[in-house]
DNA sequence: AGCACGCCGACT
DNA sequence: GTCGGCGTGCTC
């Protein structure tokens, strides 16, 4: 009778442990093998303490202990936690937590090959391994290919043939280096130094803190909490950075370089499983110091985590909108709290949830005040499109108006580089039928299909859907009638190249820089100076730093400004400002073209003027006045099936068996944003209440009480960013 | 997540 | 007749 029954929580969308037996105790936080039906699956020894109430016969036994340290109790407390706030089962927060396949086992023990036997024929390639094995024996697939200019493939080849053959096995090591902490950084200007004393202090506390680092894109924001990671290094504590996805560039990488001599470990959804093994073993073995990623890192299990910094907090790619739903910028807060900890949000266009945080305490706030290394903040030119003469420019198959075409222009001549935002993919957002007027819509969704590579494809931006333009309208029947409405990107490249023909144009948008290789391949273009002209959606409004860039062109600032979101005012601002600062980063000023139809708009004088702070205002006022977040909270509920019948009736349902309640207020059941998506209808219902009061308990309370299909399916989003 | 089970259409 | 598509439910 010494065997125990253990709780063991799994990567599954499971909000309970399961119960099984294990011969002796295990700790809290012990990585487990367990069965589960035919198969087998890792598990985490989970403190519960509710009674197993399952007959004794169903229950299996534990398998197996990895040999892998415990997950750390923070990492436990903080999926329970996530789990409750985000109403998602807390298996899909382990399987964040510990987000591989297999490769749990003990470290791999790399081959070292030596040479066997010189036999058949010993090409070029070949003789090379064979020098260099002669010269140095016993060394590793990768080591050899790094000394010689010889592919994998050959060295493979000479294994398979036995030419090669396994001498000894080497211990995989972490590839994570410690920096040298007393290594020199660049001089800070006074209000850096202030800044990142007052952040070093908090690195040293051992406290939760949340401070905000503000500063415009240049400030130096970057150097300062550099400082407090090294602080953090030496108290022998690991650092998180945490940026967009999109903010992972291969610069950032090297600036920081730079600074630590080292590389970071990386993380984010595109690593090999190799990568992404070696990077998670070194993590949970406290053997990565520093850890920069994307929001999926803040779950890794960090056994001595000591600073957090989210950089770029406004940034909407921190809100994960697909399986589990949660802002990772909120929950670093959160984590930062419950491992004691200091949290660092960095940003020059603050989120107001933030700012409101700032001015009640919660949050402490530096301010970075001027540009570092000389370099000026650009002007900002309003072009009010309302204007007889600007709008005939523009109207009539044309975007750019005279003073931007100019400006642009010269900018060009004078070897400067100039962007253009447009934030539309594609060639046109809307293609009709010139004879009847019938558009093209998507099959799975209930939306127009966008024309792609100077029409030829069309495509759906919301699922993966796409075709060629057929030659004749379904509608009409008549043929070569399709005519292009609006612009994207690729027209406005196509407009811009007309009046400059010389110019090297370049369009930049997700579907140029798909891959991390062709991101890379243009960012380097831009560098070297092959491209005059880029043309580009939100994909070149982050991050980058092109010091020849002078000139930006907004030509359409108003198209976020309209979507009817709660945010709008707030995301086009700081989509603008980001834009803006694309422009004058290096020796050379900047300049900034905003065409626009709202010139009097609190975004646009806002932007012109340098006047955050009074925008913020404006917009704080507007959500106080009709209690939305942050002075309210919201929980957003999606109901969508393939039967349109089951899911209205669902969605009413739902909304009669709410329960009545001064505190809450429910809107809807109405068709979502996007009626229907990737063949699925969806309805939403959207509940209100105050700050304070508990809305996680309520709704889930209130959705328990339903009984729902099961061919039905429940998205709910505590503090919904975007409204779809 | 996987995997089995079960229900429908279309094929040797 | 069965093969196999996917929609649904279950895993201690």
């Amino acid at each position: 009778l010494n065997k125990q029954v253990v709780k063991v929580l799994l990567p599954l969308r499971l909000d309970e442990p399961f119960d099984y037996v294990a011969p002796e105790v295990l700790q809290p936080g012990s990585v487990v093998q367990v069965p589960l039906g035919n198969r087998k699956s890792f598990g985490v020894v989970w403190p519960d303490s509710t009674p197993c109430n399952l007959p004794i016969e169903r229950i299996k036994p534990v398998l197996a202990n990895y040999d892998c340290p415990p997950i750390p109790q923070v990492s436990l407390d903080f999926v329970d936690w996530a789990s409750e706030y985000t109403l998602a089962p807390k298996g899909l927060f382990l399987r964040m937590m510990i987000p591989m396949e297999d490769g749990l086992h003990s470290n791999k023990a790399i081959p070292l090959y030596d040479l066997y036997e010189l036999k058949g024929r010993i090409t070029p390639q070949r003789q090379q391994v064979v020098d260099y094995l002669t010269e140095h024996p016993c060394r590793s697939v990768e080591d050899i290919e790094e000394a010689t200019s010889v592919s994998r493939a050959v060295i493979n080849g000479m294994i398979k043939a036995e030419l090669l053959t396994i001498k000894d096995l080497r211990e995989e090591v972490s590839p994570f280096q410690m920096p040298d902490v007393n290594q020199p950084g660049p001089t800070l200007n006074e209000s850096q130094q202030v800044a990142a004393d007052r952040l070093i202090q908090r690195a040293k506390d051992h406290q939760f803190s949340a401070t905000l680092l503000d500063g415009v894109t240049g400030s130096g924001k970057t150097e300062v909490y550099y400082e407090a990671i090294l602080e953090a290094l030496k108290q022998g504590r690991q650092s998180l950075v945490m940026l967009p996805e999109i903010a992972l560039s291969t610069q950032w990488l090297q600036r920081f370089e730079e600074r630590f001599g080292v590389k970071p470990a990386i993380w984010h959804s595109e690593l090999t499983s190799a990568q992404r093994r070696i990077t998670w073993r070194a993590i949970i073995e406290g053997k990565a110091p520093v850890v920069v990623g994307a929001r999926s890192a803040l779950f890794l299990p960090y056994p001595k985590l000591g600073l957090i910094i989210v950089d770029e907090e406004h940034d909407g790619s921190y809100k994960q909108e697909e399986q589990v739903i949660y802002n990772a910028r909120d929950m670093a807060v959160v984590r930062a709290q419950i491992g004691k900890l200091p949290c660092i949000l960095a940003s020059a266009t603050p989120s107001l949830e933030t700012m409101i945080n700032v001015q009640t305490s919660k949050y402490d706030i530096l301010h970075l005040e001027s540009r570092f290394g000389g370099a000026t903040m650009p002007d900002v030119h309003v072009v009010d499109l309302r204007r007889a003469k600007s709008k005939k420019e523009v109207s009539s198959q044309k975007w750019l108006g005279e003073d931007l075409r100019q400006a642009l222009a010269e900018t060009v001549e004078r070897g400067e580089q100039a962007m253009l935002f447009l934030n539309r993919r594609g060639y046109a957002p809307l293609t009709l039928c010139s004879d009847c007027g019938e558009r093209l819509k998507c099959v799975n969704c209930d939306s127009w299909l966008v024309h792609h590579q100077n029409s030829t494809k069309l495509q759906c931006h919301h699922c993966g859907y796409f075709s060629s333009l057929p030659n004749q309208c379904p509608g009409c029947e008549e043929k070569d009638t399709w005519v292009a409405c609006g612009p994207g990107v690729e027209r406005i490249a196509e407009e811009a190249q007309s009046f400059l023909p010389k110019a090297r144009l370049g369009i930049l948008t997700s579907d140029t820089m798909n891959t991390p290789k062709k991101m890379a391949e243009i960012i380097g273009q831009i560098q070297d100076h092959q491209l005059d002209v880029l043309v580009g959606t939100q994909i070149m409004a982050k991050g980058y730093h092109f010091p020849k860039l002078t000139f930006v062109g907004v030509v359409d600032a108003d198209i976020s400004l309209s979507n009817g979101d709660l945010r709008a005012a707030e995301k086009t601002y700081q989509l603008l400002h980001q834009v803006a600062g694309r422009s004058g980063r290096g020796e050379l000023p900047g300049h900034v073209w905003l065409q626009t139809y709202n010139p009097e708009n609190p975004v646009m004088q806002a932007i012109c003027k340098g006047q955050r702070d009074q925008f913020l205002a404006i917009e704080s006022e507007e959500r106080k006045a009709h209690g939305f977040p942050p002075f309210g909270r919201l929980i957003s509920i999606i109901i969508s099936g393939k039967n349109r019948y089951d899911v209205e009736n669902a969605s009413k349902a739902l909304a009669r068996a709410f329960p009545h309640n001064d505190s809450v207020q429910l809107m809807g059941p109405s068709p979502a944003a996007i009626a229907f998506l990737r063949g699925r209808t969806r309805w939403r219902l959207l509940v209100k209440s105050s700050r304070r009061y508990p809305l996680q308990k309520f709704v889930k309370s209130w959705l328990s009480r339903v009984e729902l299909k099961s061919s039905l399916r429940l998205q709910i989003d505590v503090d919904p960013y975007n409204f779809m």
